[in-house]
DNA sequence: ATCAATTGGTACTGGATTGGTACTATTTGG
DNA sequence: CCAAATAGTACCAATCCAGTACCAATTGAT
């Protein structure tokens, strides 16, 4: 399956939330009891999002968090990029090609790059703005890691 | 970084392989050893790909595997799906919707299917035979893990 | 000035997932 | 009837991830 970690997961809840009634700033107890998160994941994540430049921070007593630009101006793939690193599909869609072990084995070559390219148009194409308004049907989001049985996932193809 | 596992990755190359020169059934044991991967794991993902339906298999002496379709009908997707069940993003992108422990706090909701119905469609847009024929500026796929540091992901936005 | 609230940074840990192996049963051509 | 090959299952070790803990730095309020 091909995914992202839950702290991404976690981290697009909490730009969301924050784009949603603008009141800033937000400190990351506040944010975390309002969606129920743990506190220090919270933190961690917010500090991230800060030193990508996606946040503003406050230090301080009565500081916190803000959106440093407008939701509209903020990507899935910035937030994914801020929290995970760039998008890629498989290691190999790296820069430092010549490192590859398989090189000469392999002959499935720049493929994937397209269609790295094609993901990285699709989440930059969903701005904060976007995901902080609730589509036509809304549904729930995440399942805790908890469901003991195999999740059956739906085949939306 | 969104992923794939390194299994499918393997699972990619195998195909490609079999689809490049036409001379089935090919033999586990003979396509570990042309791409210089462990057998066992080359063994239980040609067993996995049979058994979604994209390989044929013939068992006894002189038997092994063959693609059960045209390659220009085989798509990434489809080898996908094979080895790690039906691509989702995250979890939450599931049949089973009510199963949410978050449902009250989550406001996201349904865009994440949409971003998931993109990537599928690019997944589903490049097929075996694409990927057999080495495009214009062929490169190295994968790297090991073994990589020590940081590497340095290309960011090609 | 001092305190308390808040972010910033780093290091650690338990558990899940993954990559890989081992062993045995079954099928089938020669 | 043997050897080659797939089928199935169980298992192990290394890695990665989610989450925690701790302390330093900053700043508004009293």
């Amino acid at each position: 399956m091909i995914r992202i970690t839950r702290e991404t997961d976690y981290g697009i809840v909490l730009m969301t939330t924050m784009a949603r009634d603008a009141n800033p700033p937000y400190s990351a107890a506040a944010l975390a009891k309002q969606r129920g998160l743990p506190l220090p994941m919270v933190s961690k994540i917010l500090k991230a999002l800060a030193r990508a430049g996606l946040l503003l921070s406050q230090r301080g007593a009565l500081g916190g968090y803000s959106l440093a630009r407008r939701p509209e101006a903020i990507s899935a793939a910035d937030i994914i990029d801020a929290l995970e690193g760039p998008i890629a599909i498989t290691e190999c869609s790296v820069a430092d090609l010549h490192a590859c072990l398989h090189e000469e084995n392999c002959a499935v070559s720049g493929h994937w790059h397209q269609i790295n390219s094609v993901i990285r148009a699709a989440l930059k194409g969903v701005n904060l703005l976007d995901l902080s308004r609730p589509p036509a049907a809304p549904v729930a989001f995440w399942r805790q890691r908890a469901a003991a049985e195999p999740v059956h996932l739906v085949n939306n193809s």
